[in-house]
DNA sequence: GCCAGTTACAGACAGACTGTTCATTAGCCA
DNA sequence: TGGCTAATGAACAGTCTGTCTGTAACTGGC
């Protein structure tokens, strides 16, 4: 008995209204009966499974980074020693399959709550790892691992935020992650094309 | 008779008033007569001025952005040649002047719109930077520079955002952009301690 | 300093949306 | 099938919005 499976419908079709509706009038513009009225379910009942609006996106978002943990876990634990890139090719895969929600996300709707938890999450696991590496390794970090970090993770969303925007999704995800690979070990002088002046 | 001084004072004391209270309890949360009461003017005077609050936001932040760039202007034209890291310092001092401001757009208050437009002018004006730097100099650039603009501006609104929320904005300015300029040069393999491979 | 023109003001207004409650109906699962 | 739980539609007060008054206060030019 583990979920009735009218509770299972009406959540699920009001997340999926919440989706669309976000990517075709933004967040706030939508009132709840726009989002009963899509889902084709009371607006009595959308109070009895949320609190608001904002209640239902969070635990949407909730839910993709459940899903994109769950995805991540085994591929983090094989990339321990450096940067392969299998989790950002993961994420990227994640990102194909969720794109709608992807890409209202990280657009920063919902007063950019949604994008932050994103950030949060991806930033501290980030960190974490970095920690770890050093350690593991015994290397000396040169610049603040928090601060490095953010700074990967605010590369990442720039990228993915990019990549999920283009309406076809022309460049394949193992191209994304060569570049951002090939950034991560020559730096942007490289990428733009110079030399690095001695 | 450029304009009226009641004209000035009220939409000067209903934009600090928003940046106040945005602060405090986070832009949604916000009522017009919210801001019109801590800007100490009538609710039907804010309606005179701006259509509603996202309208006060939105010109809030478009004087910010024209401020930065009215201050970016000369530091530009001087840094044409490679990544002297001018127009950052630059920008980094704009933002512990108006610190508050910033830190409510890079929040992504206000659905995310003040901040899109923030990144959106930035990445437009780096990319336009990349490619003219690429054809003066006659080099080939490795990566796309549409989207080494958007990994660039990325980076540095994670990092500034980083540096904006800090309660004591203990790092100074000069410092941070070292660690970009550090990262731009040698990248993040680099920087987190590693030699890169051969 | 006065005066015409503009702005600010308080109050009132309908309309929309919110979040809650309730009695009733429909659907589920064992 | 029967007991339980969820969904429904309708109604509710309360809040916020955006607009529109007539009146009072101020401003800048003369």
């Amino acid at each position: 008995m583990a979920e009735d499976r009218r509770t299972r419908r009406s959540r699920r079709a009001l997340g999926a209204a919440l989706v669309e509706l976000v990517l075709e009038r933004g967040f706030t513009a939508l009132t709840v009966e726009d989002i009963t009225e899509r889902a084709d379910v009371a607006r009595a009942t959308f109070y009895a499974h949320f609190r608001d609006k904002e209640d239902l996106f969070a635990r949407v978002t909730a839910d993709l980074l459940a899903g994109l943990a769950e995805r991540l876990a085994p591929v983090v634990a094989d990339s321990a020693i450096g940067f392969t890139g299998k989790p950002v090719l993961e994420m990227l895969r994640h990102a194909r399959e969720e794109r709608d929600l992807y890409r209202i996300v990280l657009r920063g709707e919902g007063d950019g709550k949604p994008l932050q938890m994103f950030v949060d999450a991806c930033a501290r696991a980030t960190a974490e790892e970095f920690r770890a590496r050093a350690e593991r390794n015994a290397v000396q970090p040169r610049i603040d691992p928090e601060l490095l970090a953010r700074v990967w993770v605010g590369e990442q969303i720039a990228v993915l935020r990019w990549w999920v925007e283009q309406e076809t999704l022309s460049l394949p995800a193992e191209e994304v992650v060569r570049m951002l690979l090939d950034l991560a070990m020559h730096g942007r002088y490289w990428a733009s094309g110079f030399e690095p002046p001695a």
